[in-house]
DNA sequence: TTACTATCATACCCTCAGGGTATAGTGAGC
DNA sequence: GCTCACTATACCCTGAGGGTATGATAGTAA
């Protein structure tokens, strides 16, 4: 497949005719009829009525228009962004982060940085905390938002704040008659599903870790891919997720209770190259801590912990 | 530019090695280079430093490089998704909606669909609400979440539920003292903030609409193209915006009231075309009673008002 | 039904973009 | 400064993609 296929597809689409589309394209209408039978051919799949007049698209044509009017629209952005950067009008920070981040205060980081610094490109990649600490390495990104100690003496981490854990469960069971935090002990016997299942070591380990050192044992453990489908399972009655309080906006198909005890936390953290001094570093840490410093409604709603030796001193609980 | 230059730049940037990338990509090494070469030339940036061995990427490259990935992967998607669709496996059912219902009941709805239609290709797409009108009739949409009334007799309207409106004031103003309900009339005087600018008739005429029935004159009214462009104008204390009670979560630095008055809502409308008896928009229908039926917390923590008609008969309050 | 028009598909030719081979140029390490 | 590993340059050749001519057919009006 060609960009090429998709301009032309796309230009069929609109003027719902092959012959004017080729004029706008400027070409003549055989060589764009062939090019959308080579890229039906290649898909294998039938995007245009042509027994009709005006012609139509079916049902996969109607799709891979919209699709393909993205993959453009997407492609232009990729190049005035690049431009940009080597133009030297603009820098780049590139930010990798665990989805459950995009439910606590990353949101919120991100519109303050572009507050802050507007010419900044920022660039936004979801990835596990480990697939973090190689990103950080082979460059890929500057910055990253993971749940996961590490011991790479490469890469400097800050535990930004301790997250209360929540176990998800299914309506309607023995579990879910009580909302009172609940003891870790009370998962005994019980299903856990965990996540993520690959790869290792993961948040589901921390999970693991953390029943094991209690001596607390599940009755079977499920691994899935993503919290989206562990929280699909809870919600299915297929067994209990323990997730942090934050990603309980997730989903409101299940109940939630926090999970008693002094280790029942998750970190959230900050992972950055040692050595690296940017000033947009600099600059998001000064963030930071401006934001726990306004101690907004979602840091005691998620009842997230902050650690007390940070909010006021620069480079306080690092490392 | 072309899809062929995106694979060989990834190439080229995984293996930090134009030999093997070549390899991989199974052609010789000089073509490779010129490819490279051309694609720098077309962005006229530099995305590669070769006064190093090995090869590193320029700052421009490295965005380069994660975009291409990311737009090589969405290509992947398109073409799965259009040959299920195409060979019958699948069905596509396209949602066009306004970004405030993000913040409201969709994303819910689009997880029930999803459990309940598995065979379901959805297809999203953020557009105002006379987008809507026109997608549908065009048969881009099968069905809309818009918050205008319209006329077209070949479109068929429900609304579901009338949304309480709120202010949005920057912090430490005069009108934010208070959280109180706030009357419309104290909006009089005011400098208000509202969007989008176009296309018309837009949710902005609906507000300007509003205080001109009430007799409400604001000082100034600035046009704005998006949401969230308002909410940085209020935040930056240019203004106060008028927005639909969930889309307070977009924005947590500025203040939020309740608008008092009898006409202070705005509806949330779903459009499909007049005729279309899909099995899919009867499963939508049902769908969204259930959840009204469950009375989820958003409904009541955005003070929202389902309408007294809706919820259990089916087909009462359309139209 | 027929004739007409607008429009898409087919057949066939030609050109140049992209790939190949040979080789020159160059950074990095000993 | 020599060598190795690697990238750039020069030049040739082939086929993908575009052009022209024409056939095939849906829609339409009489």
């Amino acid at each position: 497949m060609d960009l090429r296929q998709l301009r032309y597809f796309t230009a069929v689409a609109r003027e719902r005719n092959f012959t004017r589309a080729a004029e706008r394209l400027h070409i003549a209408q055989p060589p764009l009829s062939r090019q959308i039978q080579l890229l039906e051919e290649e898909l294998g799949v039938s995007l245009i009525h042509r027994k009709s007049r005006p012609i139509k698209l079916t049902d996969a044509g109607r799709l891979f228009y919209e699709q393909a009017l993205q993959v453009l629209g997407r492609i232009d952005q990729m190049k005035d962004a690049t431009r940009r950067v080597g133009l030297h009008r603009n820098k780049v920070l590139s930010i990798g982060f665990v989805a459950s981040t995009l439910y606590g205060g990353l949101p919120l980081l991100i519109r303050k940085l572009r507050q802050n610094a507007p010419e900044l490109d920022i660039q936004l990649l979801e990835m596990l905390s480990i697939q973090q600490i190689a990103a950080l390495k082979e460059g890929r990104i500057d910055l990253g938002f993971g749940r996961l100690k590490h011991s790479d003496p490469n890469i400097h981490s800050t535990v930004m704040r301790e997250e209360r854990l929540v176990a998800a469960l299914a309506q309607d069971t023995e579990l879910a008659r009580d909302i009172a935090p609940l003891p870790l002990a009370a998962l005994s016997g019980q299903k856990l599903i965990v996540y993520p299942k690959e790869p290792r070591p993961s948040y589901a380990d921390q999970i693991l870790t953390l029943l094991q050192d209690e001596d607390v044992r599940p009755s079977e453990v499920l691994e899935v891919r993503e919290i989206q489908t562990a929280l699909g399972l809870v919600a299915a009655d297929s067994g209990i997720s323990i997730i942090p309080a934050s990603a309980r906006q997730m989903r409101s198909d299940v109940l939630y209770r926090l999970i008693d005890g002094p280790r029942a936390f998750s970190p959230v953290i900050l992972n950055h190259r040692a050595g690296d001094s940017s000033r947009y570093l600099v600059l998001v840490k000064q963030l930071i801590r401006d934001m726990y410093a306004e101690n907004p409604p979602w840091l005691e709603a998620n009842n997230i912990h902050p650690l007390p030796a940070e909010g006021g001193s620069p480079g306080a609980a690092e490392n």
